[in-house]
DNA sequence: CTGTTAGCGCATTCAA
DNA sequence: TTGAATGCGCTAACAG
């Protein structure tokens, strides 16, 4: 409400001298003055006009989060228990710096250097984007970014990101498996065709095969529609050609969860008559009955790093590393379980 | 990063001119003219100052969400589905309505002012905020404000908010438990001492038990720590006093599915040796195994018209109604049973 | 149809 | 130790 202005016309004196108290230039102050002048600003509940200081800096307080929306479909995976615990902890981060956040879903380049430019965004954080488009974004804004989970097209270009050891997540579940006996696994994901998470945990699966000296499958790697529906359908194909594989793994618990409550519904039992795998460990994989076996990733972690990394370069320093490669860990649980051998 | 100036300048052109053609002001300019700036506007990627905006109009484009965090937990709500639904539903409605969304969680009434006046909000939306905070807010903020599932200290006062029949809930749960059979009904909420969501069910639930001509249970109240440990602890403590309960009604599904986790564990078998009920109907109680009988509630509406609502206010248009209270309706599934009465 | 100008609130430089 | 002046980008009233 009030304005430096106002408040000097209260103290009777200079906006500067305001000013110089509001940043603590003590010494261009006399010690009564300052005491007064910060009374007066609390009385007033004084809060600067953040439009008036992106003006003059070129520059807001703001970070802005770029969540990736599918295309027409309208809604966005903020509900996915992974996504929001991320954007908790990455709010409590910049909160902490003294920063603000903006939250902005869409799956549109432009729209995302639109968003910078018109809000001068102090920072960017990207979440899981597909490499098409986080590319071509990192070429193009001013504002520092630091992508998260978002794979790019040029194998070479090194961003500042954070991910996860997703080829190793998916190499290890997959040997897991196999050390349980399955041997017809099918591998389940949003994408895999380009390079994103779901493609590099794709890798691990047929390294896997490829280190036990097992022929990689052609047949085994299944997309998942955005359609709740046709994933349904998917699941329930699964449920009426039993002989077809033994293990499900699913490059997300979200889907992991779905499928055990989908086939659990047709009389399914889980893990005994088919296994399944998950990837994540959030909420769902350990409510779920039975709990998901899947591969751990420290959520909170992330974020923290994200922003770590992001409020150094905010400062114009140089992170220590560009690339944060997160471990993962296998969390076995109750929906693997051994193949029965029939003989 | 271009300025309307420097497009002014490309094109050879005055500075009104070319914020002539982006208001589209077209009857001040030349057809012929018009397009060439659209032009120069599209290859420059044109994108105003919000800073300049925000100081020219003494109000910016951005919708405030404020989420309750319990102080000194340093954990935000957004975890639970339910609250990160409907911050999906609102940041669509705002992306759509050509606003902006900035998300903060806190507890602190001084704070909330402070965020409203510092970025000169358009709107706020306040979510599960205590009463005490939400009557002070009210009181002071400048901007239009909705409240979600918020309740006030001041019976009279009302202010602009959604919610839900939250005792009409807390009512008809009771009584489909009572209908089973059970009697000893323990409810368990974060907090039922001052006017709010849960204090409102749970008058719901004494009130059914009047209904049905029952003496109102004295002794089974239970607030719910924040500490998940000590949780835990308390539904160890009903696992062991099986006689003291039949039914637990939870006053969200959260807990709900906290507890059936819990005390399967523990080898209850739930619903046959314990029933248990919970509020929301979110991913939760649909994946949880036995899936939970709940309350349901349409989050997606309850965004859609908390945002309708402050747009309204937003455009000083007077909404149709100062309180919307949106319906329930029981779902039953799976984790409530008749109650065995041993004769 | 087109251009000039003042002022929104703040930080900062320079002058007193 | 304090005050006056400037300019950041934009809008809108006004002048041409």
């Amino acid at each position: 409400m009030s304005t430096i202005k106002q408040i000097a016309e209260l103290a009777g004196v200079s906006p500067t001298t305001v000013a110089n108290v509001i940043h603590g230039k003590t010494e261009k102050v006399s010690e009564a003055l300052r005491k007064k002048i910060v009374k007066i600003l609390k009385e007033e509940k004084y809060a600067p006009n953040q439009g008036a200081l992106m003006l003059k800096r070129s520059r807001s307080h703001i970070v802005g989060i770029i969540l990736f929306m599918e295309p027409r479909s309208g809604s966005s995976s903020i509900e996915d228990p992974f996504v929001s615990r991320i954007i908790g902890t990455l709010e409590t981060e910049i909160r902490e710096a003294g920063y603000f956040m903006m939250l902005r879903c869409t799956s549109d380049k432009d729209e995302v250097l639109h968003f910078a430019a018109t809000w001068k965004l102090a920072g960017l954080v990207i979440l899981c984007m597909p490499s098409e488009i986080s590319s071509a974004v990192a070429k193009s804004v001013a504002s520092p970014v630091v992508f998260v989970d978002c794979y790019f097209e040029e194998p070479g270009s090194k961003y500042y990101s954070v991910k996860l050891d997703d080829e190793k997540g998916g190499f290890e579940m997959t040997r897991y498996l196999l050390d349980k006996g399955h041997r017809d696994i099918a591998f389940l994901a949003n994408a895999a065709d380009f390079p994103s998470v779901d493609s590099a945990r794709y890798d691990g699966y047929r390294n896997a095969f490829k280190a036990a000296g097992l022929a990689i499958p052609r047949d085994k790697l299944f997309i998942l529609s955005k359609n709740e529906k046709e994933r349904l359908r998917l699941y329930l194909w699964f449920a009426k050609h039993p002989g077809f594989c033994t293990a499900l793994f699913f490059s997300a618990d979200y889907y992991a969860a779905e499928a055990i409550d989908c086939l659990a519904q047709l009389g399914l039992k889980i893990p005994d008559q088919l296994s399944i795998a998950g990837f994540d460990d959030n909420l769902l994989s350990r409510l779920q009955n039975p709990k998901i076996t899947t591969v751990h990733q420290d959520v909170v972690q992330k974020g923290r790093l994200a922003a770590k990394m992001l409020f150094t370069l905010v400062k114009k320093e140089i992170p220590p590393q560009q690339e944060l490669v997160l471990p993962i860990r296998i969390v076995a649980r109750e929906s693997v379980s051994n193949r029965i051998v029939s003989s």
